[in-house]
DNA sequence: CGCGATCTACTAAATATTAAGTAGTTAGTA
DNA sequence: TACTAACTACTTAATATTTAGTAGATCGCG
């Protein structure tokens, strides 16, 4: 047996993007958007919404004929557990390999730089 | 249509990193290791070698009787791809708020985070 | 030599993910 | 009322990922 995936897929991350964006989002709001990317049909992206409230990420409120979805749970929550799955999966849980990493190709710029080295010395402070 | 993982799936990162730690391995020696953590079948870890062949992330020669595997490119350049990928989809390509993320919730030792300062102000230097 | 152990190639298949079609309902409108 | 547009539920299906079985080759040993 393949195990699913315990974060979003890619596809329902694209569209969780657009829900927390507007926050309150139809089926035709959300493929309105992914469209202008690349082309995909409103019934696909209907489909993918069921998917994310079957899951528990968006909530559904019949508004007229429609349904108007809106997260279930706050953007800064999820995608900090897919940091968290990723640092584990990749790094085996040591987030400090992966700071390096990124630290190391990250472009920063002076006001940059020092934000996040105010940021580090305010940890365990 | 859905798109192949550009990266590596998580059981083929699960064997890569045996594969890098050895640095030559065979199926057996793979296996061994991974059955440690958790049962599976000698002949899984071998068609998913298979596969990490052809997608040209290890070589094999023939020893003896057994294939020895050995990477095909270096560990810190497949892994910051996969960091890059997930930044690109999570993050839409900005790593500052992915760093923030990860240090806000890292816990730091004094020396640790003296490593990491250091590392940040030789950016850009 | 014949046997068991080891190894590979080929095949099969279950589940996840992604994509979209069809049918049917409802509401508004000509 | 009959038509059309908007929308949902249900269904289908293609591809990816993961897992493992079977058959056959080869090697070393009693």
């Amino acid at each position: 047996m393949r195990a699913p995936s315990p974060t979003l897929t890619p596809q329902e991350l694209a569209i969780m993007k657009v829900v927390w964006t507007l926050d309150r989002a139809t089926v035709r709001d959300v493929h309105a958007r992914l469209n202008a990317a690349r082309p995909v049909a409103y019934t696909t992206v209907l489909t993918m919404m069921r998917i994310l409230e079957q899951k528990g990420h968006v909530k559904k409120t019949r508004v007229d004929r429609a349904f108007v979805y809106r997260p279930a749970r706050p953007r800064h929550q999820v995608i900090g557990e897919m940091v968290r799955e990723f640092v584990d999966r990749v790094f085996d849980g040591a987030s400090r390999p992966m700071l390096l990493h990124l630290v190391k190709r990250t472009k920063l710029s002076p006001r940059e730089r020092a934000a996040l080295l105010r940021a580090i010395q305010e940890i365990d402070e």
